[in-house]
RNA sequence: GCUGACAUAGCUCAGUCGGUAGAGCACCUCAUUGGUAAUGAGGAGGUCGGCAGUUCGAUUCUGCUUGUCAGCUCCA
């Protein structure tokens, strides 16, 4: 007897081994319909693959995300089945479900162009329309290599499989291919697929190897959730921050200077918005701030390490003949300004911060909007402490983090980054440095990814990570433990034994890149950004010329407040202003005609909500001066 | 940097199977003085990203180049 445990605590018993779909069709027709996949005791498992003995049991709609992968990467065999057919002298290399879709990587003569979509498509819903059965089926290794033995790609990958391990393969009509699975019972369960775009890729991820075609798709149970889907992706694209800064008249890059952005006034108001707020946050927490140069002597950056490490990245400049390079980081400026004097082991914690301008020499095809540019603004921090002041700082930053992104509401994904190939310094000291990243986030029962052999050269680190409009995650604020930079400069600190000692560093940014942070803060408000950020907070709309006056007057007592305000005098109806005003999305918007005027009042129209009514200006201030403190 | 696509007015986009271009919005002028998302009329604005080549003639075809977009790689 087989005991089959299900989420609400009921147990349905069989007599032989029995199948997730079966279970699900003794439950109901509709549930045997809407399953795609099954987690058996945690794992997830095909519907079609036999439970042979007590299970807990989860059945899996396409809208579970481990549903959706399944259902997902099951199309993407589709995918290929279909390429197979259509280009017979394809290889196939990977083809797993990702967020929203999957993609399969091919190598063929042939170039993929947006006409060769549709035939492939074409060819997806025979496939589907044949509904093949997904047959899983399995080969000891070495008749598993002889199986691929044409296919460069699936025989790498099995190469470095275990050699007793079970090598598993789907097949679905004519088409085989290596995969652990699991997938859909049969193709026909895959309702709509389309391809989205096709793209270069290397193999393995790696930029040495061949390139080959990544066709990226998606695929949905009904025609109606695909386009919902893409109404959603164009609804989404319309918050890229590219397009809303542009339209804002907030910052821009120019074929002048790929790379390089320009802000303008509205723009800077954000920013000096955001900056003001930075510098109080950071006298809070007990920081010094500093400004460090954009040139120094090349020597120092041979000193640092950047020249061994970095060089490819940075820029240089010849001045009387000296040889000089463009900073690509705070630090080695940082480690000047420590060791201008001695410092006790009293001073220690030290926390300096530095807004710098750092300029590095990114990939052409890396750089995107302000999210990825060649020269942007760093919120650095350096904190010189002891050994055992190491930990309190860490979670000293880790909750500044917090509260800054807990302001924005934002969602983000933290990272754990460890040591790289090609780093500097002893693995001892790399090991005692990930273990305090480990311990404070561990302590703040954070939860957070592995990422290993991706941390700084100088040392690892633990990176916040925030979503775009898109889905795309940039990485923001980020700490780094660093023992390198402290005994290249040989800083040390007087301490209470009289002797010398070394420091060791923290490097730290919170928004990241402010360019960067104003990009994702663009996207996250879809442009209308809370009054304390909105570069106008109140646009003053008068009716009528006759009204000039008094509009002038509501506009220099609020100025005389610090609220950022502006008229508009243009001889245009009301609508028409307050339509312009709208697409501006300014937050407060005051229209004032005869009546207002006649009765000393004020009009006030809330961008979110509408006309609220007529109230005297000194309400309203007291109003909006409160939601400015409050940042809201 | 690599793969693919794209580049026409400030913005969004038409168009020319090779005969030097057009709309809407924005801008300027005039009229209009209005009550919560577009008043009307007129005007100005483009060496069709740049450089070569083919051609009687190139914005259109070809090559190179710059930039942008998607992805890979890399990263804040």
């Amino acid at each position: 007897m087989i005991k089959i445990k299900l989420p609400d605590g009921s147990i349905k018993e069989y007599e032989n081994a029995v199948t997730a779909l079966s279970v699900a069709t003794d439950i109901s027709r509709g549930l045997a319909k809407a399953v795609v996949a099954a987690k058996v005791n945690g794992k997830v498992k095909g519907l079609t693959e036999p439970i042979e003995s007590d299970a807990d049991l989860l059945l899996l709609k396409f809208e579970d995300e481990d549903g959706a992968h399944v259902y997902h990467h099951t199309s993407s065999h589709i995918m290929a089945h279909a390429v197979t057919l259509l280009f017979p002298d394809v290889k196939l290399a990977i083809g797993p479900a990702i967020n929203n879709g999957f993609y399969y990587d091919f190598d063929t003569e042939h170039t993929f162009t947006d006409e060769d979509f549709a035939l492939i498509e074409k060819k997806m819903e025979e496939i589907i329309k044949a509904d093949y059965p997904v047959e899983r089926f399995t080969l000891p290794k070495d008749e598993a290599l002889k199986f691929v033995k044409d296919n460069p790609y699936k025989y790498e990958l099995i190469s470095e499989l275990d050699e007793n391990e079970e090598i598993s393969f789907y097949k679905q009509g004519d088409f085989v291919d290596l995969c652990a699975g699991p997938h859909l019972p049969s193709t026909g369960r895959v309702k709509v697929a389309k391809i989205m775009s096709v793209a270069g890729a290397y193999w393995r991820g790696d930029e040495k190897n061949k390139m080959l075609q990544r066709l990226y798709a998606t695929s949905f149970p009904s025609q109606t959730m695909l386009d919902e889907y893409i109404y959603k992706m164009e609804e989404a694209k319309k918050r890229d921050h590219r397009k809303l800064g542009r339209e804002l008249d907030l910052y821009d890059i120019f074929e002048e200077g790929p790379g390089f952005p320009f802000f303008f006034p509205k723009g800077m108001e954000i920013r000096n918005q955001l900056i003001d707020y930075w510098r109080r946050e950071h006298k809070r927490a007990g920081y010094g701030e500093i400004i460090t140069p954009i040139i120094l002597n090349e020597e120092l950056w041979h000193k640092s390490g950047h020249w061994d490490h970095y060089k490819d990245n940075m820029y240089f400049t010849t001045i009387d003949e000296g040889n000089y390079a463009i900073k690509p980081m705070n630090c080695p400026g940082g480690m000047l300004a420590f060791k201008r004097r001695m410092y006790s082991y009293r001073d220690l914690p030290l926390r300096t911060a530095e807004l710098g301008l750092v300029h590095r020499h990114e990939l052409s095809g890396a750089l995107h909007g302000l999210m990825r540019v060649r020269c942007f603004t760093q919120d650095d921090a350096h904190i010189f402490m002891t050994e055992e002041q190491m930990k309190d700082e860490i979670i000293g930053v880790i909750n500044l983090m917090k509260k800054i992104y807990a302001l924005f509401n934002f969602e983000y994904k933290v990272e754990l980054s460890t040591k790289p190939e090609n780093s500097m310094g002893t693995k001892e000291q790399w090991d005692i440095a990930e273990k305090a990243l480990q311990d404070a986030l561990e302590s703040l029962n954070m939860k957070y990814e592995l990422n290993p052999g991706d941390g700084a050269f100088y040392g690892p680190k633990i990176d916040f990570h925030i979503q775009d409009s898109i889905g795309r995650t940039w990485q923001c604020g980020t700490i780094q433990l660093d023992f390198q930079m402290p005994e290249r400069f040989d800083l040390t600190y007087m301490g209470a034994d009289g002797n010398k000692h070394r420091p060791i560093m923290l490097h730290r940014a919170l928004f990241g890149s402010i360019e960067r942070f104003i990009a994702i803060l663009t996207e996250h408000y879809a442009g209308a950004f809370p009054v304390w950020l909105a570069p106008v907070q109140v646009k003053v709309l008068p009716l009528t010329d006759r009204q000039a006056d008094y509009a002038q007057k509501i506009r220099d007592i609020l100025l005389a407040k610090d609220i950022r305000v502006e008229c508009d005098f243009r001889s245009e109806k009301i609508g028409y202003k307050i339509r312009e005003a709208q697409l501006e999305k300014i937050p407060y918007m005051i229209i004032v005609g005869d009546n207002e005027m006649e009765n000393n009042r004020i009009s006030v129209r809330v961008r979110k909500i509408g006309d609220i009514g007529t109230m005297f200006l000194e309400e309203f201030q007291n109003r909006i001066v409160k939601e400015i403190e409050n940042k809201l």
